[in-house]
DNA sequence: GATGAATGAGTATTCATTCAT
DNA sequence: GATGAATGAATACTCATTCAT
């Protein structure tokens, strides 16, 4: 059954996103997901290709909900929008996704396997180099057009996740003006 | 002698940057310092607290430095941009101690003591609410006024040091006036 | 299987008694019982739960020795000596198990755990009463009884196995009714 | 200065009672004591000689306690129950050399320099050896006389610091004539 | 005599991974 | 597929002892 990876994963994703990775140990991911130690190596050939697995769903997770709904009709502004309020809104609901990404990608031992995603990140960089050459945004490479506009965003929600600011929808709509102008010449 | 626990939490430093927490043993630490791994306990009552003090010291340097000549008499603008250069500047000259802040602010088991450092971040707030009362800086919490300013700096560092971007002059001009005219209305 | 707990509880017992707790370390328990370090730590939470375990192990199996065929049908005097002899060459056919003992009981960080054994002790307290009710011993609290009956048998159980007096027969006898003559008016 | 010598005893022996041998490391001591590390290697070669030292001292301590005004001309029992009484109100009154006493004498690394008391524990030897003579005493090794009357002092002494029995006078007496009585024909 | 920084071997415990059942 | 007992290398931390000052 793929009822258990699918245990396996979750469970590892709840305990690491509050533990750490090397405060979860195999054995107890195995009890939280109420399977044998023996069969998670059945499924992964080790604790650094759950991890791996782990990341790559939850990655590829974020990116589809942020373009859902996407389509390249509707007006560049709105494009925009709809995935900067997308990317928020999956953030603020699945917090534990977010923490481990952070995890995950501030740590040194990772090799960040960019590619694996080129194609799933592919409509982010078709919408900036639109914009660019609409004159638009701001000339400057996609990856940091993206950054303006998503690192903030990023970053207040951890903010809010922490208790320091309180997310709601009037901030949201101000963030995401800043976020805009920041691009946008 | 200062000579031995400065030694350590050099070696400390370049070791978790790079290796990560877990994987920084501390007799490596005391291999890469020259010192044995008892001293280690004499200057740090264990591996926990050696961090920490490593967090502490490494956060107040690149507080301090960002306000390197910082002077309330000159005008706003002047002000935030040093700051705002004077960050990317230590972040980049300083590549280690960014790698060892994201993974420590990342860390799940960290409890982040902010009121630490609340003498020292004063400044910062001090020039987002004046830039607020003044009318030049749209009007939100100071916190996400600072991360609408710094989060795609940081992020932007992290992607250099990466290879993704290739920070230079002109660059970190246009990402400087980005975020300027993301928080002014 | 419980042979790899049994073979653990034997071999700390063994080297505990000629080497002391902190003189043994898990790792030589490991060898001596041939099993692996990590394995104790499935049958036993940490080093102090399996001495302990050890201990309560130790304590029944000399107490139920002791009242071996013990009937209260049997005239006081023979139950009493009965006990008394029992207790006498238990201990000197397992003089591993006598120093254990004492060096536990004689542990000042050890909680003696009186209660544990309430209902294996009784017997001896309702001899110890009985013999004050009927007038044959002289009226004390049953424990000052049972120290004054046992505290030279143990002492002297010591001195045998260090080689300071040969506990023959004879002697045995002779002490066996000097016991009894200090409890009986 | 023997100030230092006997406070590093001392100390010791209040830092063993009560946290046992191997929980009282060599820097408590300094630190309890009140001097450095390292002079306590100009008293003492190394910690077990501290330790056999501070046990002779105690050991001493208590033999001269038992025989103080001890005098061979008066009769046997006022000197017998003398040595009782002064052995009991000695150990109760100096609870932590008791628990220090059972804690060296029970462990199994120790040798029990028997000799090295010989002659302060003649005293008692030759009490037993002329009740033996004039037909007063069971006629048995005076070792196991000893221990017929001092194994259940000593005994309920613990018990009573354990907080199992009151020792009060009553019982004192009580037990006291219970030894006699056992090792009187 | 006196200090306490320094050493490094030794210890309890953890945990990824394997494999007989 | 599934279990969980078993392994043993790895790690944080301790502590008797030394020695430069």
């Amino acid at each position: 059954m793929k009822d258990k990876r699918a245990a396996i994963l979750e469970a590892t994703l709840n305990l690491i996103s509050e533990r750490g990775f090397y405060n979860t140990p195999m054995s107890l991911i195995a009890k939280t997901s109420g399977v044998s130690t023996g069969i998670i190596y059945h499924y992964f050939a080790n604790k650094e290709e759950l991890i791996n697995e782990l990341y790559k769903e939850i990655k590829l997770k974020i990116l589809k909900a942020m373009l859902a709904d996407y389509s390249e009709g509707e007006p560049l502004k709105e494009r925009f929008l709809e995935i900067w309020y997308n990317y928020i809104r999956y953030s603020l609901q699945n917090p534990t996704k977010g923490l481990f990404l952070d995890q995950f990608e501030n740590s040194p031992l990772v090799d960040h396997v960019q590619e694996d995603f080129a194609e799933d990140v592919a409509p982010f960089f078709h919408l900036f180099e639109q914009g660019i050459r609409e004159g638009v945004f701001v000339s400057l490479p996609p990856l940091v057009l993206f950054e303006l506009s998503f690192a903030p965003a990023a970053a207040l929600v951890k903010r809010h996740i922490a208790g320091f600011v309180e997310m709601d929808d009037e901030l949201m709509q101000a963030v995401a003006n800043a976020c805009w102008k920041a691009i946008t010449g």
